[in-house]
DNA sequence: TACAATACTGAACATTGTTCAGAAAATTAA
DNA sequence: TTAATTTTCTGAACAATGTTCAGTATTGTA
């Protein structure tokens, strides 16, 4: 795996500037200002030969979703892990939400792309599905963050929620004010991270509460 | 205006037909399955005559998206007024999911589509633009039911939040829910029903507390 | 140096949104 | 009713898109 020939070498570098121009093009331009040929332009290739490394432009899409993940599970692993578990996860939350106001387009396609056949339910029917959620490399950051809180009595849990369900109540919360930056709020010349916080606050409370 | 001359009556109509064919294929296929050629066939016109009715392609989704939200908005009117305002804002977050749930593709298109060349900032500046959101037909009606749900003394005013704050945290908790469940959680077959209403009513449980 | 695998190009194809000259239909004027 | 005019619609065409494929370089191996 380590070591590469140097055939092997130029395709993984060719694959990833392919996937790199794409990004950017998306970035600045959105997703419907990408296209193979103006992609094949930016690599300066024909617009053929980026059919050697991808089988489509929906598969071009997908990885670059998938590295786009990878970026943002990368940027809120940066948050730092020594402060106390409510300031921890305020500031997971807001790096969340700054993932997203930093790259609007990219963002939105990151949530608004449907996994490629995927093969979930392989142990399917019986198994409850949520486990993919727990497997998820970004949820999983926030699950242990809220098993932090609970270990510190920040967060209490009950009959019917333990930290599945918290982090779930978190997630939905900064999701939600994440998208609407990205979108209906996009436009509108207000900071909003002020109440971002506030609401984030309010959520705590709750969290907190018998 | 309610006077129409038969032409002008035709005219609507198919104006009108042209939208709902819009609307049902972008239901049932999704945007991209959504082509001018396919939506003639439907309405059984030819391509071109389209554009005597509309500018472009982007001005029919931009039209779809406006009757969206004002189907939208009438969904969450039917929310029964006369309940408690706890109960009521619960019950209108679950049907803001449902109306998601029950239209996903739409209701993506109608939350990441970006109004066309909008004349907002025309009071500009000096003002501040949350303004518009208090203009939004729907907003307005979350934000009566915690103005009542304030008089109640279900949830407490602060110095810093008022009833748009509250509003505000709100909607991104319940959006977030409907989003997700739209987006990454749409093929996990999970009933959310509960899990969101306890969300919900922890949510709540902050709102309340002091 | 010859052979084989890989990497790439150019030209083509079908499909897309859109335009436009003109035909058909509906409305108005005579 | 007829003639003129406006509205409504069609067919053919255009440029741009994703994709394929035959064939040509380029690289690697014997």
């Amino acid at each position: 795996m380590i070591n590469l020939s140097p055939r092997e070498k130029r395709q993984q570098r060719t694959h990833q500037a392919i996937l790199d121009a794409a990004r950017k093009i998306i970035s600045t331009k959105g997703i419907s200002g990408l296209s193979m040929r103006g992609l094949a332009r930016v690599i300066e290739y024909s617009p053929a030969a980026l059919y050697e490394y991808f089988g489509s432009k929906e598969e071009i899409i997908q990885a670059v979703v998938e590295q786009g993940f990878e970026r943002f599970t990368g940027y809120l692993d940066r948050v730092d892990k020594t402060l106390p578990a409510a300031e921890y996860l305020t500031e997971l939350g807001m790096a969340y939400i700054n993932f997203a106001v930093q790259n609007p387009d990219f963002f939105l396609l990151m949530f608004t792309t449907a996994p490629l056949a995927d093969v979930h339910g392989e142990l399917s029917d019986e198994a409850d599905e949520t486990d993919q959620l727990k497997a998820d490399a970004s949820f999983s950051i926030l699950l242990r963050g809220v098993e932090r809180s609970i270990a510190e009595g920040i967060t209490k849990t009950g009959a019917n929620y333990g930290a599945f369900e918290i982090a779930y109540t978190l997630w939905v919360h900064v999701h939600g004010m994440a998208m609407l930056q990205v979108t209906n709020l996009r436009h509108i010349s207000h900071d909003f991270d002020q109440i971002n916080r506030l609401s984030l606050h309010i959520l705590f409370e709750g969290l907190a509460a018998q």
